[in-house]
DNA sequence: CTCCCGATAT
DNA sequence: ATATCAGGAG
């Protein structure tokens, strides 16, 4: 059994974790959600709970055609919306909550989204996660977003050790140095969807795998 | 806590 | 057959 891991060689490791994923996958804020505006990126997001994001590029090339403002969404009719978007899952809440959202930024903001995390909430079909990821994508606001991916993988290297998302969220903020929030999403989602798989991560071929626990596990 | 829920990989 | 997918609401 390994000696327990103190703050200072924790941090030392962090940075070293940084700087690998920063080597592997740059430092640019990129998107897989495929997106002309914000209000389309807020859709896309709230469509993407339990579904891969593939998927709902499938689903908004045509929707962001059929919907082409946050008006049509407001107005659209949800027997009609749910068959648009039956291939993700969850349709029929995910076509109340966004008929619902959209009615809401035509009548509190204007039509536009918001750029607070009281205010995103506050929108049907949005919480932390997406609303951490409007933050961070469009606003350039320093946010960490915990998703599935974020969630295993920061368990997996020690960063957090909670099981819920709001508390992870709050234990990355203190460990990760706040330039690199937003980037820590992208890359780890990057990652998970690539290498550290929920199912069977390769372990083996990860470049991390001198730097994560788990993966010492694992291998040795 | 449960429920929402289809598509895909294994 | 089963686990998983850029979760959120009641």
């Amino acid at each position: 059994m390994a000696k327990k891991e103190t703050k200072a060689e924790l941090r030392a490791r962090v940075d070293q974790v940084l700087a690998a994923l920063d080597r592997e996958y740059g430092t640019e804020y990129i998107c897989y959600l495929n997106h002309e505006t914000p209000w389309q990126l807020l859709i896309a997001v709230i469509l993407s709970a339990q579904c891969t994001d593939a998927r709902v590029n499938m689903v908004t090339a045509d929707l962001f055609k059929k919907y082409d403002s946050v008006e049509k969404f407001a107005k659209a009719d949800a027997n009609e919306l749910e068959k648009d978007i039956h291939s993700l899952g969850f349709f029929r809440m995910k076509a109340k909550n966004i008929i619902s959202c959209c009615q809401d930024l035509m009548e509190r903001f204007g039509g536009e989204v918001p750029k607070t995390i009281e205010e995103l909430t506050s929108l049907a079909g949005v919480g932390r996660k997406t609303a951490n990821v409007i933050l961070g994508n469009i606003y350039n606001e320093p946010s960490i977003v915990v998703d599935t991916h974020v969630k295993r993988i920061s368990k997996k290297l020690g960063f957090a050790k909670s099981e819920d998302p709001e508390k992870i969220e709050y234990e990355l903020m203190k460990i990760l140095p706040r330039d690199h929030w937003i980037l820590w999403n992208i890359q780890i989602i990057t990652l998970g969807r690539s290498i550290c798989f929920a199912r069977r991560p390769k372990c083996g071929e990860c470049f991390l795998k001198d730097l994560c626990p788990s993966a010492q596990k694992t291998i040795s």
